[in-house]
DNA sequence: GCCGTTTTCGGCCCGACTGTTTTCAGTCG
């Protein structure tokens, strides 16, 4: 069992247990045991095999569910989960999805009317069946049907790019208003989370209601689900669902840092200040005692006041970065501006659309001392991949290319590459003669990825071992909202790519985003590099570099853990 | 169920909004 299966029938353990009605602190364990073995670099399994003691200290993680967690390694499954859900069917999980209904009201549907699923609810709401129960009425039937409409028609999660754009907009649009101030956005977005569930924004205005009021009444909202003094919340007509807050200057600080979250990061931070006589919250840091605000204006202040520096947002997951901020030992972050290069990029040749001239001119733009032109191996028809011949020439040209660029006095140069697939047999997708004539060859897998766990390992750990790969792209082959990774065991494929001195790819295009920060954040343990790139088909995709800096910037990764940090020379050099 | 600068027992983050209520429970973030 892998740790997020692991993880989900923890939660789903926590699910069950506050529908039955169970100890809320109890139920806080198992939810937390949850979140904490997500966000694990390591496998569960690769420590339990490494003994006994393998899986003690693990944060959250105490003598109960550890044992669960062996049983599930052990069996495949846990017997309290399967207990759980012998007493509640397996559709009322479900019903915690729609927005409004909590486990306390789930349960009363199950007890009260057999409701056990999302469509038994809808049934049984437009058949006015709900408004007769104690604490619903008329509206919550009505709440209800609507919440289920939204359900099935935003199935999941918003990819980062989609809620930044509608950011940017809400943004733009906020700051034209009369007496506002400060516009920010929180949450997952500032975090940038590889996909969001919805987006959070704060502003500092005179007047709350004519805010509110302008917000709510924003071209893009379909509905308003709620409008207070200080808070407000709407759906878009994408479906995304937008918070904004109101606040004073005073205050701004504390609910920056409160409202980008994440809640397990607060929750540690607020547990911290509690043992230091402090409280904190939305709206300032105050003494215990005297209830004397210490702080509050900035994040700065906040961190400050339980004896930290400022912690970046894409760290704020409770994974460490507390204890690191106490020894003064946060990562020194990657910035955009350490990028020397785009080892990923497609021209016209394969599936790209701009010529070498064209990218070169777009490259130097950015600033940048070189681009690895990768286009697609034949195995990849659909996007006229390169056979030999072609391979063969596109080297020459891009030599040619090269010595023109030299000879005009610029430092800008192309590295000779390939997207070279590695076929279901583990071998490469070119031939030798190919391979060794490029400065980087990019490994990569776009077939076949319904393999099992043990052959697409297999497959990929055969393809690092030919010796001929420099970077392995999109590692896992996940596209966020659509498609899940591919089943592969990565810390076997990092151990064999750290032998033969291959870097990860953290692929930047917002669908991919692969590898993960998880993933990240363990490349960096093992002591191997990550190449960040754009994968580009469009010179317009070159910006896209932003994404993945941020998703390297969430698992931990700094200047030196990034292969495409390095000048031209120290590249090409490998 | 977890955990220890208060602790091996007794705590465990905190506030806004809604709907159904006559003072609050449930949900959400």
């Amino acid at each position: 069992m892998e740790n997020q299966e692991i993880a989900r029938i923890f939660s789903e353990i926590a699910d069950l247990l506050e529908i039955k009605g169970g100890d809320p602190f109890r139920i806080r364990s198992y939810r937390n045991g949850s979140v904490v073995i997500e966000g694990l670099t390591e496998s569960l399994k690769s420590l339990y095999e490494k003994g006994a003691k393998g899986l003690e200290g693990i944060p959250g993680i105490g003598l109960s569910l550890r044992e669960k967690i062996i049983e599930m390694l052990d069996a495949g499954k846990c017997k309290y989960h399967d207990e759980l859900l012998k007493e509640l069917p397996a559709g009322i999980l479900d019903l915690l999805k729609v927005s409004g209904v909590g486990p306390k009201k789930a349960a009363l549907l199950y007890k009260e009317l057999g409701v056990a699923s999302v469509n038994e609810l809808e049934k049984a709401a437009k058949g006015h069946k709900l408004h007769d129960l104690p604490g619903l009425g008329e509206k919550s039937e009505q709440n209800i049907i609507k919440a289920i409409a939204g359900l099935r028609a935003v199935s999941g999660r918003f990819n980062l790019h989609v809620a930044l754009s509608h950011a940017e907009d809400f943004k733009a649009y906020l700051k034209k208003i009369p007496g506002v101030s400060t516009v920010e956005s929180a949450g997952s977005l500032r975090r940038w989370k590889d996909s969001l569930g919805d987006l959070d924004i704060l502003v500092i205005a005179k007047d709350p209601v004519v805010v509110m009021d302008a917000f709510v009444n924003h071209p893009d909202v379909k509905d308003a689900i709620s409008k207070g003094e200080t808070k407000s919340s709407v759906t878009l007509k994408s479906g995304l669902q937008v918070d904004l807050r109101v606040l004073e200057k005073k205050t701004f600080g504390a609910a920056w840092q409160y409202f980008t979250g994440s809640k397990e990061h607060n929750i540690a931070l607020r547990d911290r200040a509690k043992r230091m006589g402090l409280k904190i919250n939305e709206y300032g840091v105050f003494t215990e005692k005297t209830g004397k605000r210490i702080a509050g204006e900035t994040e700065e202040d906040v961190y400050k006041s339980v004896g930290l520096p400022w912690i970046p947002p894409e760290l704020r997951e409770n994974r460490g970065e507390i204890e690191a901020a106490e020894k003064g030992g946060l990562p020194d972050l990657l910035e955009v501006s350490d990028i020397k290069g785009d080892l990923h990029v497609h021209t016209m040749e394969s599936d790209g659309s701009n010529t070498l001239e064209e990218i070169a001119a777009a490259a130097m733009k950015f600033g940048y001392q070189y681009v690895a032109i990768t286009d697609h191996s034949r195995a990849v028809g659909i996007a006229h991949g390169l056979d030999e011949a072609r391979a063969l020439k596109q080297i020459e040209a891009i030599d040619a290319f090269n010595e023109r660029l030299k000879k005009s006095g610029k430092k800008f140069r192309f590295l000779k590459g390939a997207e070279v697939d590695i076929r279901a047999d583990g071998t490469l997708d070119h031939s030798d003669r190919v391979l060794s004539k490029l400065d980087c060859a990019v490994g990569a897998i776009h077939s076949g990825f319904n393999m099992s766990l043990a052959d697409m390992t297999g497959r990929i750990i055969k393809g690092i071992q030919t010796g001929k790969l420099n970077i392995l792209a999109h590692p896992t082959g996940r596209l966020i909202g659509v498609r899940e990774a591919y089943q592969v065991d990565m810390e076997a494929v990092m151990d064999e790519a750290k032998k033969h001195g291959v870097a990860l790819e953290l692929n930047s295009y917002p669908e991919r985003l692969d590898l993960n920060d998880v993933y990240c954040k363990r490349a960096k343990e093992k002591g191997l590099l990550v190449a960040i790139s754009t994968d580009s088909h469009s010179i317009a995709h070159l910006s896209n570099i932003a994404y993945g800096v941020h998703a390297a910037r969430r698992g931990w990764l700094e200047k030196k853990d990034v292969l495409n940090t390095r000048g031209l020379k120290e590249v090409r050099g490998r």
